[in-house]
DNA sequence: CATGAATGAGATTTCATTCAT
DNA sequence: TATGAATGAAATCTCATTCAT
């Protein structure tokens, strides 16, 4: 069942949900037809399926480190930039994944709902406790505390690289470390704390 | 022929490319199967003629006004920000035709080309000759004309926020004008000039 | 199109509707499967467009004839019956299509509708028509016209020997022209006026 | 095994015989799919054995009735008639079988003939003997015994009664006490013994 | 220009049946 | 006895595409 849950996360990702073909997982898995919908009720079951095993605590180990960070949290936010830029869509089958959700989320309303709740809504979170600790430390200028889109704006260039990475292709889009180091340079001055 | 395009705009922007079907689309326009075929030689070739039809100078107007603006860079950049998140996705055509570039891309290599070449480039251009001038006039600081990536960081508040609308509706999605401001703010004050 | 529905007639009087198979009707048909669903969007609707093409007015005939019959009530009864005894079951299509309303009518409401609107209460109102007028003129016993059940009674005989020959075949059946004989006598004796 | 065939007759009466599944019928048992394999080798044979399941003894005491009836014939004959339009079709396992041997008695051959040899033939022998001591004690018309259709035509109004039932519903077909009571009447008075 | 009958490959799905455990 | 994973054939249905008119 690993195996066709595999198979089905290959298919998915080339071919999109409905360019994919149940014959063609099974024979990726090496099973027959059949045993698809042994486990399997409907194509669409599997898809989601498929999504949810490729869920995995991606926010775990950032949602600690802002916890116990012990340092300015400039550099707290730093790290989480460079997190994005670099983790996001590293690995494939976590590639697949935001593929899938960019191409059907529209089609599916539990994976947009899955994707709100799981992704965004933590990124977003994580985003906005570093902003208010560091304005509560003094290293942000105040007022960064009271607008409530800052932290979409923040995690936007991260997500918006990956997108663009998938649209068109690693080698054509913006390239990654140079976003990066843009990103972290624009965000870092634009919360420092205003002068005089 | 107009009927067929809007038709199979409205087909592929629902059903996706996989999902349209060339008979929902004949009966949408009011025609006859057989007449799609007498102007398209294949779905895929509609499918391209469709999303070639969206295309509409939009960056036309920024480009102008870019060449001609007489005051500040800081306020132009926030107009091009403003436009950005106003703008994108606002018109239905346009949002389907994101939608479908967004699904479809990978998969429509021509596609992803032309997205590159007349969106992405012509948007990174303009940010870039503002940044630029601004730089030059002494209104942004100076190390700004040495970021590649900044360019893209300053369109992918916008962007991303039109994904997220597209992926998980506007009503779920971070809100657009909360957005905006905190955009026009984070990047007005991560370009200024430091202080001495 | 006549020949998809001679084929499907054949097809679903041989196997029943769920033993029947779209692609073995296609090509008894000698046309392509996806033809067939040109015409009717589902095996139902197929099935049920079989039957309406087999509705022929059976009972016309017998319903003028009753109108305008100018001799005794009792032998238009008794042409009655042996038309119900040699007539029902005896034309290829009227004896598929009985089987086809037997076997199937449970699972297709539509069709057992049909079959009592158009089969048995037209049958019933032509036999008890035709007992009431016999009962005016003073042939049939008087209580004949008080009694509800009885046109069904006098129906029966005939339809359950259409439905044992479909059974258990023609030849081990009761015997057609035995069962007419006796039908004949039980009604005429049955119904006559008594004496004294 | 006895909740197999429970189930089985359940399904097979629900669904028909193509239409019933294998793995429903499981499921309905609470046994494993498997499990039905180890005890009947097919589909068919699991088919042929829930419908000998069902068959009882409903002869069996107008069998020993008839040999041992003190009264009149007439009479007799009445109880059986009531019998049959109460009786037939009255417990929901007989109902079940005699929908199931309606259906596909036409493709199970061995059914066709169970059917005969167990029902038909026995019932025919029942009413035929009540006929025939009838006439040898004067009660009933000489001619009686001498119409080999005749039990079929006094079978025939409580079955096809059952069979209506089947096909258009309890609520929608000829009324079971009306049709019982005129059937009571024409047999009785189509017997009677003419006066000289 | 325009129609729509016709095709045939391929899609998802169902299901009786087998078999190792 | 009993399970349920596994199979593979066949079912219904869809759809892009062709072509005679």
């Amino acid at each position: 069942m690993p195996q066709i849950l595999d198979a089905a996360l290959e298919e998915f990702g080339e071919r999109g949900y409905g360019g994919a073909s149940m014959a063609a997982t099974a024979s990726r898995a090496g099973v027959a037809k059949g045993l698809i919908y042994h486990y399997f009720p409907s194509k669409a079951e599997l898809f989601k399926a498929v999504v949810r095993s490729c869920i995995q605590p991606a926010f775990a180990e950032l949602e600690r480190l802002v916890v116990v960070w012990p340092g300015p949290r400039a550099e707290l936010l730093q790290r989480i930039i460079e997190f994005g830029h670099t983790r996001v869509g590293e690995e494939p089958r976590q590639q697949m994944l935001f593929k899938l959700l960019l191409a059907e989320a529209s089609r599916f309303p539990e994976l947009a709902e899955f994707y709100r709740a799981e992704v965004l809504a933590r990124g977003l979170g994580l985003v906005g406790q570093v902003v208010r600790a560091g304005v509560a430390s003094g290293e942000f200028r105040a007022d960064a505390a009271d607008e409530p889109g800052l932290a979409a704006v923040l995690l936007a260039p991260a997500a918006m690289g990956a997108v663009w990475r998938l649209m068109i292709g690693e080698d054509r889009a913006p390239d990654r470390q140079e976003m990066c180091r843009a990103h972290v340079a624009l965000a870092l001055n634009g919360l420092r704390r205003q002068p005089g």
